[in-house]
DNA sequence: ATAATATTGTTGTAAATGCAACATATTTTT
DNA sequence: AAAAATATGTTGCATTTACAACAATATTAT
């Protein structure tokens, strides 16, 4: 029992990266069923864009966990594609890239939004509420506990 | 505060995804640090295999979750590594590739296992065992639903 | 018995990813 | 004021990854 604890597959790390990358699996055979004209990385830029208006792409780098040089070339299809605009702006005397979700940006989100979450919580509905935002609620500590060991270069 | 609750930015499909990223990037460093000769793909395998003796390289991707060609890649490494071996053996009247861990590679994987669970360990103290536990069974029942409309093809 | 289908592993290839190097501009140090 | 360090974004490259095609063998269907 105490053995068992040892191994990798059996701790909450393995856990964790085999339910992200099924769930990122079944995400992405969700948006070719439904014909989403978006990869998963860019529509989780555009969803964080259209929260954070006028964020620059190295802030926008840290959330979604891309390095620059990713984070650019998603943005650089998402603006080709007309879901956001680009422009050029300061911070803290800086000049900066700067974006925001145009428009059609916004309808193209809400629809997906709309579809995924339906389809998601008919995924989820064998799984409480409580459970679900515990679950949330601990992987977000987790989370912070990890940000102050890691070392970030973005 | 309904509408909040649309974008996936707050969902838990969300925080999944960079937790375990976050976790993923933890990890790799850490086994840099600890100047560990195998990638993270590698001693999830190692481990995989060790707590499942004689299991076929199919078996053995399923359990990974990657494909059967990367699992035979990772299994190459594995080998020349002398951390595992391979034999031919047959599943269901079938020639299969089945593979067990070397003496060297059950010392390996020991002294590995021992160095990152007493890391691991000081990373996630704030977290009470029970929050823990309670997010790992969550996460399973998660995945087992998932599993249920996810389309597998390895 | 022959053909079609299924299982398992390998090889080839195109896309995604991360990292380092670079370019540019600004701040800090000397 | 000149030099060094920092912040931001882009380009190039090497690694990882997934997917498809293939090879070999066994099972099932006709």
């Amino acid at each position: 029992m105490k053995d068992c604890k040892l191994h990798y597959t059996d701790s909450i790390h393995y856990e964790l990266e085999q339910t992200s990358r099924l769930m990122k699996k079944v995400t992405t055979q969700l948006f070719e069923k439904l014909e989403i004209d978006l990869s998963l990385d860019e529509y989780a830029a555009l969803d964080t864009v259209s929260v954070n208006a006028g964020i620059c792409q190295r802030d926008l780098a840290k959330l979604i966990l891309k390095d620059r040089a990713n984070t650019g070339r998603i943005l650089d299809s998402l603006e080709q594609k007309g879901f956001i605009t680009r422009f050029i702006d300061t911070k803290n005397n800086r000049l900066v890239k700067k974006m925001g979700i145009t428009e059609r940006g916004l309808r193209e989100l809400d629809t997906i939004n709309k579809k995924v979450k339906q389809y998601l919580e008919s995924v989820t509905k064998t799984i409480s509420d409580e459970d679900i935002e515990r679950v949330q609620e601990t992987l977000k500590s987790f989370r912070l506990e990890l940000e102050k060991v890691v070392q970030i270069n973005i």
